[in-house]
DNA sequence: AGTATGTTTCGTTGTATGTCGAAATATGAT
DNA sequence: ATCATATTTCGACATACAACGAAACATACT
C-alpha cells in the first residue's frame, strides 16, 4: 500500500460520522437515504462521507434503479482496506454509540413505510 | 476502546509526517531534535507532532536531562494502540518514503557528532 | 414530454489544523 | 548565579475540511 492510499483511509477515518457509517454497514448494504435518516444529517453530507469512504477503498458501491448502495468491501478489496475495517470494527465493539446506530438502523429499516421510500428498494 | 480515544488515534494517524515519524521510531527511541533533523521541520512543529501520537496512546516518552525520548509503545499500552501501529507499519512495509526516512535516520544517527549533540544523549 | 425522487456537485461559512517564529520553561554546564 | 541548550507553549497565518442549502444530474414513472 502506498503513502497516498494509507493517508485516505486515515483521513477517512479520521471523521466520527464516517467511522459510525463505516460500522453501520457492518448489517449489510444501506442507500443513502438510509444513512441519512440514521444519521439526521443533510443528503448533500451524507453523499460526501460515503464518497470520501468509498475513495479510500473502505466501501464498494452499487447503484440500482436512483438507489445507491454501499456496502462493505468484499474479498476482491484490498487487504489493508480491510484489514483498516477490521481493528476500527474491534476497537470500536463495546462503544456505545455504534450500539445505539445499530438499534436506531433496525427502526429505521423496518418502519419508515410512507414518507421515505426506501422500503420498496429491497424488492 | 470508547469512540473518544478511537477518533484520537485515527487523527494522529491522518497527517503523513505523523504516520513517518511513528514508524521511524521502529528502530528505537529518538529524541526530538533527532526527529526534527530527520523530517526537516521546526522543532515546534516536530514537538507538537509527537505530542498528538502520544496523547493518542500510540507513544511512550522518556525524559532524560534536556531531552524528550519517545519511543513505540510496550506491552503496557492498550492493545487497540499497539494494533493500530502494527496495521500501519504492515499497511506501508514497502512505501518508498518510509524507507528513505529509515536511511536518512541512519545518518542522523551515525554522523552528526558536532553540530547537534544528539551523539551525547546515548551515553 | 413532463414530473417526481434519489443522489451528487457547487458555493458558502465556520471551525479545525499544520506550520512557523518568538517567547517561555526546564535542565545541564561553567 | 549565569549561560547554553532541548523542549514546549503561544500567537499568527494559511490551508483543509465538515456542514448546509441550492442547483444540477440521473433515473423512474405517467
Amino acid at each position: 500500500m502506498k503513502m497516498r492510499e494509507f493517508m485516505a483511509v486515515t483521513r477517512a477515518l479520521g471523521d466520527e460520522n464516517r467511522v459510525r457509517m463505516l460500522l453501520a454497514l457492518q448489517g449489510g448494504e444501506l442507500c443513502v437515504c438510509q444513512i441519512t435518516e440514521l444519521f439526521q444529517l443533510a443528503a448533500s453530507t451524507t453523499s460526501k462521507h460515503l464518497s470520501i469512504l468509498y475513495q479510500a477503498g473502505l466501501l464498494d458501491s452499487r447503484k440500482h434503479g436512483r438507489w445507491m448502495y454501499y456496502s462493505l468491501p468484499g474479498k476482491a478489496a484490498p487487504t489493508a482496506a480491510r484489514e483498516a475495517i477490521r481493528w476500527a470494527a474491534k476497537a470500536l465493539a463495546d462503544d456505545p454509540r455504534i450500539a445505539e446506530d445499530a438499534a436506531r438502523l433496525k427502526k429505521v429499516l423496518a418502519l419508515d413505510p410512507v414518507e421515505l421510500c426506501k422500503r420498496q428498494c429491497r424488492s
